[in-house]
DNA sequence: TAGCAGTCAATATC
DNA sequence: GATATTGACTGCTA
């Protein structure tokens, strides 16, 4: 077959390089894509395979980043969505029209050039779709390129800036050359740069020359651009070996060889001299500029146009004494090493990285700003909690491909040392001269020190005026980004001092409420709908925007946890259920049923039960009432350091008591689950008929009296037991702040709002089972999607067998009526509810799923297996009790349900909180 | 339009 | 002062 001739023959290429891999993968998707449509053999070669499967071209799509809009609008001229409907309806053949059928024979055109993937993806970071249109010969020898690239490489010569070789998007045919070689060298050479990502794109061709070699035994000095070009190609040579240990090994060889170069002062003369300042006035001023006030998303992203626009802002190193710097390379050639590399081991890079940093005491602000153009607070992130590469998109890697550039620079510590004590003398000048001490002056004065600053990462000193206040980043310029940066002048002067800087933005601090509440609500449903999060903004006094981020941020956090744990080898099981793929799509197999009553009962549980392991904490500390709302953490009203919600706070302790108690006395968790519970302590009757265990939905109808009744007893509670404890009320943020300033706005937990929900009806929410089946099958599918964002994926990662059986099993929910559909989401609805309210709760609860009614039938044994091995790993109730850990083996457990996470940050959080505690 | 990736920057914590 | 945390935001995707 065509496809598996393509396979092969690509496979040559893909022993040494990634990108190939990546091509060849690309190219049979879209040989299956084209087959699809039953082209005739002129377009496609004979026996091409018909009859996959549309969902799995899509997939595949998916899977290698190709985005449906690039290649839509690159190669088809086609939108993006004409391109989805494309791969989701196909038509056989005959049936299309002429021009139905040019598609594919731009297909068919695109699948024949081995380059097209490469430039489309190398494409989809620089050069302009429609140039990708063009047609013309792609240059493409290997090695002829690499001999040249080299032997440019080798001279420190360069281009002007603006010569038209550079031009990206013609060659001197006239045709586009796109091939990765060209579009590497188009971007090097818009930087006056030559070469190293066109010998990257040589190396993994698989010449086996190693510039590593060519490099270890130089004791002369050598030239920027020869620096450059050399660091480039460790970096290369130590990507491009598939084996990581190789890279330790490079990266070795790479500080063996600092070491060596860092007594040579030539290099530093050199670098001044304007015999390569061609190279170098080009990095800085390109890489200033890539940082300017054209920056993209993180100012590390600047556009041809961009590097040329700027290439002498004046300035670079020859005024500074900085050199150029290799891990200042244009984004481009760091997208196209970021593409390349197939893995790096970035928890052993950040490892390294902290040690340089720690043992030549350079913070990460610095370096962040110097080095990878980002802000502390991202570097802090990065380095302690990388990503596994495979799970980083191409710019997510972009920081650890200069995280690599920088420990292969053999100047790189003295170039930060450098800067920093450039601006320290900066700021001391600046202080002296009786210029109050700004943010910005922090991070990158307005002097010599700011520009050298920029010299590092190449951020142009014009523009972007910041404001914020404290923001430090001359490279946090992201023009487009909301928060401003604080930019220095080229001239020196500062612009955020000289323009008023607004008030700084406070950010929400939520309380503890909150957050339990907000936790609750994931453990029940990460993918809460926007009614859900109506709801919950409502109950917490807080906006629905802040929800929304609120669960973003915690999944993506989530995820980037069990992403870290999943990277270690022996948690292989781990990371074929709760990878994050799993969250991405499994996680959202969630209820979706955020239940008002359930919510609200669960939570005062929950409040409850931090009440009283914080009381029992604090018991010998403090006085278990009348919390004074000063000062303390946790100022708790009641028995312990947590501050119980009005609701619960206003309640008879007997009757908060009852909570636990009933637990303890093992009523059955339906009881608690439906609303007789919240009737038993408020003594307000009977349950309702469809408060009968079962019942998914609640009718709030009753509920919204006792809300009004519990509402009054918060009242009066207020005018009694907490009255002086309106700080508690308002969470003990209020007492975490220094500066006293508000913090989030729960003025009333959950209480207040449950009373004015009832005037907001919160019925609406109790949708599970008045929901109408299309809009649940509307749910269905939006819960079924997969992630938006592009994500160069580790196929091996990909497909691991967890993705393979959510497959399966989506495919089978797809030959399901959708009331079949509808009832097998019930059971897992009702399961996973069971399960996470469980762990959420600390297994307060005997679960047991068939007296709740979630699940009579042995249907979907994938989910009892789940549930049977919980049920294994539950503990008995009594010990339960205030207990909150969770086994390893729990948290090692296969179950993708996000509860076990939520436990882990949980349980981290409640470790902080301990240890906050036993700090007061 | 929802969700994701990446990031900033205010704030907390060490 | 350095680092970690986290709410908020942009840009992109399906």
């Amino acid at each position: 077959m065509y496809s598996l001739q393509c396979c092969s023959s690509s496979e040559t290429h893909n022993s040494s390089s990634n990108g190939y891999l990546l091509f060849s993968f690309f190219k049979q998707i879209m040989l299956a894509f084209v087959s699809l449509t039953c082209p005739p053999p002129s377009l496609i070669a004979p026996n091409s395979p018909v009859g996959v499967r549309g969902s799995r071209v899509k997939e595949q799509l998916s899977q290698y980043s190709i985005s449906q809009r690039l290649f839509g609008e690159s190669v088809l001229g086609l939108s993006q969505g004409s391109v989805s409907d494309l791969l989701a309806r196909p038509k056989p053949w005959h049936m299309l029209t002429q021009k139905g059928r040019e598609p594919f024979i731009r297909m068919k055109i695109f699948l024949e050039d081995e380059n097209a993937v490469h430039k489309l993806v190398a494409s989809q970071y620089k050069i302009a779709p429609e140039k990708l249109m063009r047609t013309g010969g792609y240059s493409g020898s290997s090695q002829s390129a690499l001999k040249n690239t080299v032997a440019k490489m080798m001279t420190p010569t360069s281009m002007p800036a603006t010569s038209p070789a550079m031009s990206v998007g013609g060659n001197s045919t006239g045709g586009m050359d796109l091939s990765p070689n060209s579009l590497a060298h188009s971007a090097m050479a818009l930087h006056g740069l030559r070469g190293p990502a066109s010998a990257l794109a040589s190396l993994t061709h698989g010449t086996g020359m190693d510039l590593n070699s060519s490099l270890s035994g130089r004791t002369s000095p050598i030239p920027t651009g020869l620096t450059y070009g050399a660091t480039l190609a460790h970096f290369m040579s130590a990507q491009s070996s598939l084996n990581q240990r190789n890279l330790a090994s490079h990266m070795a060889q790479q500080h063996q060889h600092q070491q060596q170069l860092h007594q040579s002062p030539v290099l530093v003369k050199s670098e001044k001299n304007s015999g390569s300042a061609s190279v170098s006035k080009s990095l800085s001023g390109t890489q200033l500029g890539g940082h300017n006030n054209n920056t993209t998303s993180n100012g590390m992203t600047p556009s041809p146009m961009d590097d040329n626009s700027t290439p002498s802002a004046g300035h670079g190193l020859s005024g500074s004494g900085i050199p150029t710097l290799a891990y200042s390379l244009p984004a481009h050639s760091v997208y196209e090493l970021a593409a390349l590399t197939q893995e790096l081991d970035t928890q052993g890079m950040t490892t390294k990285i902290k040690e340089v940093l720690l043992a030549n005491n350079i913070g990460q602000k610095i370096f962040g700003e110097a080095v990878l153009g980002l802000s502390q607070g991202s570097v802090s992130e990065l380095l302690s909690k990388p990503k596994p590469w495979h799970m980083l998109s191409i710019k997510g890697r972009e920081p650890f491909i200069r995280m690599q550039l920088w420990l292969s620079d053999p100047r790189s510590i003295e170039h930060i040392q450098r800067l920093k004590t450039e601006r320290r003398e900066a700021g001391k000048r600046r202080r002296d001269l009786g210029f109050p001490m700004s943010a910005a002056d922090t991070a990158g004065p307005n002097s010599n020190a700011s520009s050298n600053t920029n010299s590092f990462m190449g951020g142009d000193n014009s523009s972007n005026d910041g404001s914020m206040g404290g923001s430090p980043s001359p490279y946090s310029g992201n023009a487009s980004h909301h928060q401003a940066t604080s930019l220095t002048t080229g001239a020196g002067a500062s612009l955020s001092s000289s323009s008023p800087s607004p008030a700084k933005k406070q950010r929400i601090l939520f309380s503890d409420q909150q957050k339990e509440a907000l936790k609750l609500a994931f453990s029940l449903d990460p993918y809460p709908s926007t009614s859900v999060m109506e709801f919950l903004g409502q109950e917490l006094n807080l906006s629905t925007r802040t929800i929304t981020n609120w669960f973003h941020n915690h999944r993506m956090r989530l995820k980037q946890q069990q992403s870290n744990a999943v990277d270690c080898p022996a948690k292989e099981e781990i990371s074929s259920s709760a990878s994050p793929a799993a969250m991405a799509n499994g996680g959202r197999e969630s209820s979706g049923q955020i239940d008002p009553m359930h919510f609200r009962l669960l939570f005062h549980q929950r409040l409850f039960e931090m009440q009283v392991a914080a009381g029992e904490d604090a018991s010998g500390h403090h006085a278990a009432t009348g919390g004074s709302g000063s000062g303390g953490h946790h100022p708790g009203a009641g028995a312990g350091g947590i501050n119980l919600p009005a609701s619960l706070a206003g309640l008879p302790p007997q009757l908060a008591g009852n909570l636990n108690m009933m637990a303890s006395l093992g009523m059955p968790y339906p009881f608690y689950a439906t609303g007789m519970l919240s009737q038993f302590c408020m003594g307000l009757g009977n349950p309702s008929p469809d408060m009968a265990p079962g019942a998914e939905g609640l009718d709030l109808t009753l509920a919204r009296q006792r809300v009004a009744a519990l509402a009054q007893s918060d009242s009066e509670a207020e005018e009694s037991d907490c009255e002086s404890d309106t700080s508690s009320r308002t969470g003990p943020t209020t007492t975490h702040r220094r500066d006293g300033r508000a913090p989030a706005k729960m003025a009333s937990p959950l209480m207040t709002a449950m009373a004015s929900a009832k005037t907001t009806g919160g019925n609406h929410l109790s949708m599970s089972s008045q929901e109408e089946p299309a809009a649940q099958a509307a749910r269905s599918s939006r819960r079924s999607r997969k992630p938006a964002a592009p994500q160069w994926v580790n196929p091996h990662w990909q497909q691991n067998s967890a993705t393979r059986e959510r497959d399966r099993l989506e495919s089978e929910d797809g030959r399901d009526s959708s009331e079949e559909r509808d009832k097998k989401k019930a059971k897992l609805l009702s399961s996973r509810f069971h399960h996470s309210v469980d762990a959420n709760l600390n297994n307060f609860v005997e679960t047991d799923a068939k007296t709740a009614g979630g699940r009579s039938s042995a249907e979907d044994d994938k989910y009892d297996n789940d549930e049977d091995e919980d049920d294994e790993e539950d503990e008995p109730a009594s010990n339960k009790f205030n207990h909150r850990h969770v086994s390893p083996s729990r948290r090692s457990s296969p179950s993708p349900s996000p509860s076990s996470d939520e436990d882990k940050m949980d349980d981290e959080s409640e470790a902080k909180d301990d240890d906050n505690n036993e700090h007061s």
